[in-house]
RNA sequence: GCUCCCAUCGUCUAGUGGCCCAGGACACAGCCCUCUCAAGGCUGGUACACGAGUUCGAAUCUCGUUGGGAGCGCCA
């Protein structure tokens, strides 16, 4: 049997790590066992569903290279399949109308509450046989009245249900639209899904599934409810802390890579391996070392992980990365040699994209001033002299390498009987404005001839 | 309130009865390297929620307590 997962988000809100994490996990493990990843959009709340979010799930699934082999689907073009189905049971007695009020039903789950009872619809018209014409209706599904509900599942093991706790769920809203748990009952069962993989909020809804997969006549798939990711204070993920769109960690400079490795280990291991290359989370993902607890969301770590994949990534992508990222500094550049140069010298100075846009600035454009205590301690009257050798130097060099400008650096020091450090700050703000930089010399190799001895002199103005 | 789930350093985790007075990683502190910043290396502190039991032996098994989470919608 090949394996087919699927990955159901619902567009009433912005796709945020948790969910991407649902959708990792469902999608290494149809990956890992060569099988089959849906992607279905759980639209039927067609008040809270947007364009926007549903475009999000989409956007985010491809930047992060989660491509679906079937799909998206879109529940709400599935009506009729629903509609179907709903009145073939009807028709079998699987399913009845229920004229209940919404008061009617507020007041029976407030004294059942009150009655330290678990609130659950009593069937009071599970049995009637008359069509009241004109009056609003919903449909429920009935559910068993007695016998349990054995939940194999791949993370928690087994898990019982007693039937007397469940009761008659709505499957039809009153304007007719299908409800969540029946949609998805229907959809998993049209889609031969195989494995579900979810969050484990949704633990508690497997018994109510597992009941209407029953009356559809199938076997309930194989579920995996994966623990929860909450925020950094160990609270529920809000927008405080993750619950951002996907796509944010784009603009942020974050590489799909690393995001995706991040979110693997939470709640995932490989012994006390860290880092994984996407090969290797398909190699080695199995639910079998998925964890049962819910984990917090560490924003450290995800930056660490992804300086760990800048420094390892093709220069190719972080070129391309960092040009977007200049692009919304207001640098608008194609010189690709000095975009890989900068890539490279900067890749484990920087642990987003965007901070290597932003430290390596002056690289494309001229600083605007000097970092005011840099200046204050470099650019001195004692060091306007070493700066001018300096310049001298670098202007005779006809090989312009790290190397010879090396060279240049620690004759101009052997001269003046300093440390290397007397000659490489000052250059350092000189041609960077900061006292902060990749070595000196490749700096300045990058930096090009032209654009340092400009920088030179603009220093020896300042500080005179 | 009821039902279900969960419980190892601040955080992510290894650990499936002896290899553990608990290992790795992030973060933190110190040192080394060093032209600055990084990267890298080394060192350090901090954890098996609590209480009973089972066992020669428990982080690992059982029960209870406590704490956290989820569900209990004509939301998904």
């Amino acid at each position: 049997m090949t394996v087919r997962t699927r990955f159901a988000p619902s567009p009433t809100g912005m796709l945020h790590i948790g969910g991407v994490r649902t959708a990792l996990f469902s999608w290494l493990y149809a990956r890992h066992h060569g099988g089959t990843f849906i992607l279905r959009v759980e639209d039927t709340d067609r008040e809270r569903s947007t364009d926007e979010a549903t475009q999000v799930i989409l956007d985010g699934m491809q930047w992060l290279g989660m491509t679906a082999d079937e799909g998206p689907f879109y529940q709400t073009r599935r009506m009729d399949r629903y509609r179907e189905v709903i009145d073939q049971w009807l028709v079998e007695k699987k399913a009845y109308r229920c004229y209940c009020t919404r008061e009617e039903l507020e007041e029976l789950r407030a004294g059942q509450m009150a009655a330290k009872q678990n609130p659950r619809y009593d069937g009071r018209c599970r049995d009637r046989t008359d069509v009241r014409e004109g009056v609003p209706f919903v449909i429920r599904f009935k559910n068993p009245l007695d016998g349990t509900v054995v939940v194999d599942d791949q993370v928690h093991g087994r898990v019982v249900f007693e039937n007397t706790q469940l009761d008659d769920l709505i499957i039809a809203r009153s304007d007719g639209t299908p409800t969540y748990n029946f949609c998805v009952v229907v959809d998993d069962w049209d889609m031969a899904i195989t494995h579900v993989v979810r969050g484990d909020d949704h633990l508690n809804n497997t018994p109510r599934q597992i009941n209407m997969l029953r009356a559809l006549g199938t076997t309930p798939p194989v579920y995996a409810h994966l623990p929860m990711i909450l925020g950094s204070d160990g609270a529920k993920l809000s927008k405080r802390h993750g619950a951002v769109s996907v796509l944010q960690y784009q603009e942020e400079g974050y590489l799909p890579g690393a995001l995706l490795n991040y979110l693997v280990r939470l709640g995932w291991s490989h012994g006390d391996q860290e880092v994984f290359t996407l090969e290797e989370m398909i190699q080695y993902f199995d639910i079998k070392d998925v964890n049962k607890s819910a984990s917090a969301f560490n924003p450290e770590k995800l930056l660490w992980l992804n300086q760990q994949h800048i420094m390892k990534a093709p220069v190719s992508v972080l070129s391309d990365g960092l040009r977007e990222q200049l692009l919304l500094l207001g640098v608008d550049t194609n010189d690709q040699s000095l975009l890989e140069g900068v890539a490279n010298i900067l890749r484990e100075r920087a642990r987003t994209l965007k901070e290597m846009a932003q430290t390596g600035l002056y690289f494309f454009r001229d600083f605007e001033q000097y970092e005011e205590k840099a200046a204050k301690k470099n650019l001195t009257a004692d060091a306007m002299p070493i700066l001018a050798a300096l310049e001298a130097g670098l202007a005779a060099l006809t090989e312009w390498d790290a190397v010879a400008i090396h060279e240049v650096i620690n004759i101009v020091a052997a001269q003046f009987n300093v440390s290397l450090g007397k000659v490489a700050q000052p250059l350092r703000v000189a041609v960077c404005g900061s006292a902060v930089s990749p070595p000196i010399d490749a700096t300045v190799a990058l930096l090009g001839k032209a654009s340092v001895l400009v920088r030179l002199q603009r220093a020896h103005r300042y500080i005179a």
